[in-house]
DNA sequence: GCCAACGTTGGC
DNA sequence: GCCAACGTTGGC
């Protein structure tokens, strides 16, 4: 089991449209760029993810797990793209802010602290209980 | 709105 | 194969 975190830009793709798709899920599109492609293509089914949103609200908002492993992007015919279908799991109780992620020590090394241009991105397991400390989650 | 960081493109 | 120019992302 390995942990993610997918960016978007909430007037792009936000969490609310994600969790109006349900257990259909949706495909995770548009990457175009290898670092994050070749994240998605090292994904297995049942992977869990975080689901940030990028520019105004800067925080981790949910959870999404990997439903179908890497394939072509459906929006190009350039077969460099690939991606992943995701769906939402559920909302965190606490949106845990870019700022929270900062501010701890633990997650100093967090890919989201350090590249913030990267769109998909590894979490270690360390880091994923952290957050989801942060958040409240404490299943 | 600005700018830093980074990735990609294309000329040589 | 290098590197300058350019475009994009995303935090501030």
């Amino acid at each position: 089991m390995n942990f993610w975190l997918f960016k978007s830009e909430v007037s792009t793709w936000s969490w609310d449209q994600q969790v109006a798709r349900g257990d259909a899920g949706e495909e995770w599109d548009g990457v175009r760029n290898y670092q994050a492609r070749n994240h998605m293509r090292s994904m297995k089914l049942g992977d869990l993810g975080f689901f940030y949103h990028s520019q105004k609200e800067k925080e981790i908002v949910g959870i999404v797990e990997v439903i179908a492993e890497s394939h072509p992007d459906s929006t190009t015919d350039d077969d460099r793209w690939d991606c992943v279908d995701i769906k939402a799991v559920r909302s965190l109780p606490k949106p845990v802010t870019l700022a929270m992620c900062k501010e701890n020590p633990r997650l100093a090394d967090m890919v989201l602290v350090n590249n913030t241009r990267l769109s998909v991105q590894p979490v270690t397991e360390d880091e994923w209980q952290i957050v989801l400390e942060l958040a409240g989650d404490t299943d």
